[in-house]
DNA sequence: TGTACATCAGTGAACGCGCGTTCACTGATGTAC
DNA sequence: TGTACATCAGTGAACGCGCGTTCACTGATGTAC
């Protein structure tokens, strides 16, 4: 039953795929191989003809799904003015979760805090999907002419992430949405202050 | 070898406390009933003499925490003006991992993912903690002025919530500082939009 | 180009292990009289 | 108050199950000549 080296790499991708789907909607510990190779229309045993572990298969859905979530927010916002493609790209990610058939979730809030124990390789995906996110925005909030462009990103990272994570845990769809709105706002009113004081002020706070 | 009914109800509390710590430090599903009863000192089987099941546990052991939490953040506040109130408590919150010995780690930020798909009791448990939180703040901002100051609670809360699961992702030190010192402006610049935007009958100092 | 052999993707079953849970047992505590 | 019995907290071992992983096997693909 050997296959030829096209459908190998073929099959290869689809496993990555499926396994970051799964992963993502259900949890790394709630989601095993059995059910990722049935769901990819194979038998388990095959699993390790392409991979060494469980956790080499998470890094690399974890990657995945980072690499098709920017691509997605890339292709989206492209050629857009800087307002209308951050107000996009806030709009996309805390609605990843609300979808119909959710696609382009992200690791950091769906599987985040998972992979706090996990292999370093899987950590230091995540930290650079962490640094993708925010260069992302930072690129729009810098056309903004915002002096601290990318801790303003980092702000409004936080936010949404939080945001979803926390919408997840509501038991009605209402409260789901009533948080998801309420991150909105965080990110709004960040991005008014900035656009406000951007450009002079020296940043203040208060004390420790 | 049976125990007096206080004995029994002090074991049942460390149980608790014990898995509360356990639980939160390593996550749900890399804590085992055997773990637990270790660290408290006893055995595995008498684990079922006290709790139905690991689902009840995890959500009483959620329950403590958050009471723990607050318990401690209830009094380390009160009496203090607002504006010093909230900031004590957001660094707090935003240093809970950074302890030497963490005692008051929050479910939402550390388990928060892991509690998606539990009982809705323990969905409920979490919902609950969230909304004490943001009560907690919302007091806050409600004497400081702020016309939406549950709106604003919301917000922060989000930011912080996201700041410190983020943070944990970090492979060093110094990038989880990063992350955290980045939510604390983001609550900063919050807080300062919602001033100058939002304050309605209460004036406040500009104190710049 | 055709042929003979080596390779290896995928199958299906099994392995070992750790988990949550159960259970017979012990003996101190609680209770009835 | 003292005594006899029932209760049950805690022990330590076992159970069943599902998990990640391994393995012998199959047969189509790749390769050497």
């Amino acid at each position: 039953m050997r296959k030829s080296r096209t459908e190998t790499a073929e099959t290869r991708k689809h496993i990555v795929a499926t396994a970051s789907r799964l992963f993502l909607a259900r949890g790394l510990a709630a989601t095993g191989i059995a059910d990722i190779m049935a769901a990819a229309g194979l038998t388990q045993g095959g699993f390790y003809r392409h991979f060494e572990s469980k956790e080499q298969l998470i890094a690399e859905a974890s990657a995945a799904a980072f690499d098709r979530l920017f691509g997605m927010l890339d292709s989206t916002v492209t050629g857009k003015p800087p307002e209308e493609a951050l107000n996009t790209i806030v709009t996309l990610y805390l609605n990843q979760c609300q979808e119909a058939n959710p696609i382009y979730l992200c690791p950091l809030a769906n599987i985040g805090i998972e992979l706090r124990h996990s292999d370093k390789e899987v950590k230091a995906i995540a930290v650079d999907g962490y640094e993708r996110l925010v260069r992302l925005i930072a690129a729009q909030t810098r056309q903004l002419g915002i002096k601290d462009h990318t801790r303003l990103a980092e702000a409004i990272v936080s936010a949404i992430v939080g945001g979803v994570t926390l919408s997840q845990l509501a038991l009605d769809r209402a409260t789901a949405t009533a948080i998801l709105t309420n991150a909105r706002h965080a990110v709004d009113a960040l991005l008014r202050a900035a656009l406000q004081g951007g450009a002079s002020s020296t940043r203040r706070r208060s004390g420790k």
